[in-house]
DNA sequence: GTTAGGG
DNA sequence: CCCTAAC
């Protein structure tokens, strides 16, 4: 008591603050910031550079890669074991709990500065029962898809429970586990020379389509995966085989260990633009869907540049997020209230891909895809082919030749760069990558949901008969209260058709002039301005027709809200352009004399109050501005009048700024102190 | 919803 | 001013 007399009347005869308080000074923030953020960074790089890859697929490979890559017969080129013996890494990934967790592993490198990376994906044939998808594609699959070039090799024991006969369970221990291969390789640059082998977890729900070759030629002699590769010239990946198991390894020359600064640079450009609903998106991913996920227990990664080392962490005690954040860099993840817009501008152009979560966030009465109506649903589209199967033992041999992404619509302004293409591409691609799939094992047209039955309860063997096996890639169940709507995911939302791509040269140009309307009037809400978050909703363009060429973006990820909604947006994007700051509005003599008026007697720590106090008529000046304002006041105050800039305020108020600054950082402080000593 | 701080 | 973590 005695104290707070001397409070209350001493200092400068400053009042007691009413709610005497801890000085919450004391939240630094850390700089793990910074460290997720490089660590993510990463990933990133590695997917953008998948993305490059993809784009130039797709501009390049409309017609030779296909054919090339589907080709059977490289596959005996051997590229796997080559790049094993060459490189003792090798990249596992331990698939666990019941999840399909894939690894993921990245070299980084290549993209970023080669723009002209030499494709290495491999179109996977369609998966023949995809009618939906065939009937609606608006974007050749040349296009965007993303391709493979490699087939994978199984071999499965008869005895292997449904489970474990899935592409996905590759690293032994988990029954459960989905993993798909890919592998991208950079060519052309010796000292590029970067194999970018990753698996795909992916809960997405969009179908994926894997074509299953069952052929003796195929045939391992023990049981492994394998992704070779097409181009023996320069091995790329390896799987060396193990039981059941199927190692990725990423490999980075390393003489380059720097390759992907550029790209690192540019990626620090993004900055996603917060939308209504990314808040509660980004909880629910973070808390809901995410910690349900299985654990990557034992991930590994091989790279020889110091970017794994951040991505070694997922080794350690990888939790789910953390893996995910590999992936995606959580800077991105941001929603848009509609349509989840991802976009990735490196190049300060804007783009953007967006997502179609199957229920609006802001709660549309209609979904996005019944908004686009004829946003097909798609069943599990992966459809095996067997083209023969042969047993020479108990073993159940076949190899999944291909498997694809879904069809992803982008739409980017025409003053996009190419670079900012390929950067929507790959945010696209890593959006549903990062979702996690879930391998399914469907035998004579029916899937099999019994896991625990053995390939040879199931038919599967090395019978003729045997004509009916397929994989499907749907979303994996992360969230066990998920709704089995899997087979209710748009895949791809066709909506003009005239809009179609059918070429790959196309694409780009196509793409490119698909301008949506950046209109507000047309897109949004007239509250554009008072509406902080709101954003055009490209599901409302489409939906209502009046702008043609506004389907921005209709990835249409059949993913749940919960597996993908994890699409970030530019904050370049024209529609969020919409949502812009604020007007600046600078603060007049007369405010600030208010403001310190308020704050000498309220004190600095209670802007609320400052703002019923001093500005509850001011409706543009949030207790956030009236507490930035005291901010540059008191920066003000502290340097000299010639760094000064803007509207001079009078020395006599900035000397009060200091005086009460300096006085309630006092006062706080000595507050903070009694309570401390109180408390002993 | 506020507050404190970094950007 | 914006964005966010921490309350």
């Amino acid at each position: 008591m005695v104290l707070k007399k001397r409070l209350e009347y001493g200092f400068s005869g400053y009042p007691v603050p009413v709610i005497p308080r801890g000085p919450r000074s004391a939240r630094k923030r850390g700089s793990h910031k910074k460290t997720l953020e490089d660590s993510q960074i990463c990933a990133f790089e590695l997917l953008a550079a998948v993305a490059g890859k993809l784009l130039q697929e797709s501009e390049s490979s409309t017609s030779s890669n296909v054919a090339e890559g589907l080709h059977p017969s490289s596959i005996h080129n051997g590229g796997i074991k080559q790049e094993q013996v060459e490189k003792g890494e090798a990249l596992k990934s331990e698939c666990r709990d019941q999840g399909s967790w894939v690894e993921s592993v990245f070299s980084s490198e290549l993209a970023p500065r080669k723009r002209n990376l030499d494709s290495s994906f491999a179109e996977f044939p369609r998966a023949v029962s995809d009618t939906v998808l065939e009937g609606t594609s608006v974007i050749p699959r040349s296009k965007i898809s993303t391709k493979v070039r490699h087939d994978l090799k199984l071999e499965i024991p008869e005895n292997k429970t449904a489970a474990e006969n899935s592409p996905g369970k590759v690293e032994g221990g988990s029954p459960n586990c989905g993993e798909i291969g890919r592998q991208i390789k950079a060519e052309g640059n010796p000292n590029h020379n970067v194999d970018l082998t990753m698996a795909v977890n992916s809960y997405s729900k969009d179908p994926m389509e894997i074509h299953v070759n069952i052929t003796d030629s195929l045939i391992n002699s023990d049981t492994s995966v394998q992704l070779p590769s097409y181009r023996d010239s320069v091995p790329n990946a390896s799987f060396p085989r193990q039981k059941n198991n199927v190692k990725l390894r990423s490999r980075v020359d390393d003489e380059n260990p720097v390759g992907r600064n550029v790209y690192r640079s540019k990626t620090r450009a993004i900055r996603p633009q917060t939308c209504i609903g990314h808040r509660r998106v980004r909880k629910l991913l973070a808390s809901k869907n995410w910690k349900v996920t299985p654990t990557l227990e034992d991930c590994e990664f091989s790279d020889s540049d110091g970017c794994m080392k951040n991505v070694n962490r997922c080794r350690k005690a990888p939790s789910t997020s953390e893996v995910i954040q590999c992936l995606v860099p959580l800077k991105k993840r941001k929603l848009c209230n509609r349509n989840s817009t991802l976009a990735h501008d490196p190049e300060g152009s804007s783009e953007s891909i967006s997502n179609s979560p199957e229920k609006g966030v802001k709660g549309e009465k209609t979904s996005p895809a019944k908004n686009l109506g004829r946003a097909k649903v798609v069943s599990s589209s992966v459809v095996g082919h067997q083209t023969s199967l042969k047993s020479r033992d108990s073993h159940v041999k076949f190899s999944i030749k291909s498997f694809k992404v879904p069809e992803l619509y982008i739409d980017i302004p025409e003053n996009a760069t190419v670079g900012s293409l390929k950067g929507t591409v790959m945010e696209a691609v890593t959006a549903i990558l990062q979702g996690g799939l879930h391998v399914g094992v469907v035998v004579h047209g029916k899937k099999v949901k019994d896991d625990n039955k053995t390939l040879l309860q199931m038919g599967i063997s090395h019978n003729d008969d045997m004509g009916t096996l397929s994989f499907t890639l749907e979303a994996g169940s992360r969230i066990a209260s998920q709704p089995p709507n899997r087979k209710e995911v748009p895949i791809l939302l066709p909506c003009e058709t005239h809009h179609q791509f059918s070429r790959s040269a196309a694409m780009e140009s196509e793409v490119l002039n698909a301008s949506f309307d950046p209109s507000p009037a047309t897109n949004v809400d007239n509250h554009v301005e008072t509406n902080h978050e709101l954003v055009p909703s490209t599901h409302e363009a489409i939906k209502d027709g009046t702008a043609p060429d506004s389907r921005a973006l209709v990835a249409v990820p059949a993913v749940s809200v919960e597996a993908l909604a994890v699409v970030p947006m530019n904050q370049k994007t024209r529609r969020c352009e919409l949502v812009q700051r604020r007007t600046r509005r600078p603060f007049s003599v007369s405010e600030v004399e208010a403001l310190v008026e308020a704050v000498e007697k309220l004190g600095t720590g209670r802007w609320r109050d400052v703002k019923l106090s001093a500005f509850e008529n001011a409706d543009h000046r949030t207790y956030v501005d009236l507490k930035d304002k005291w901010k540059t006041l008191v920066h003000t105050a502290t340097i000299s009048p010639h760094q000064r800039r803007g509207e001079t305020v009078p020395q006599d108020l900035l000397d009060r700024v200091l005086s009460a600054h300096g006085y309630w950082s006092h006062h706080q402080h000595k507050l903070h102190g009694k309570h401390l000593i109180n408390l002993l």
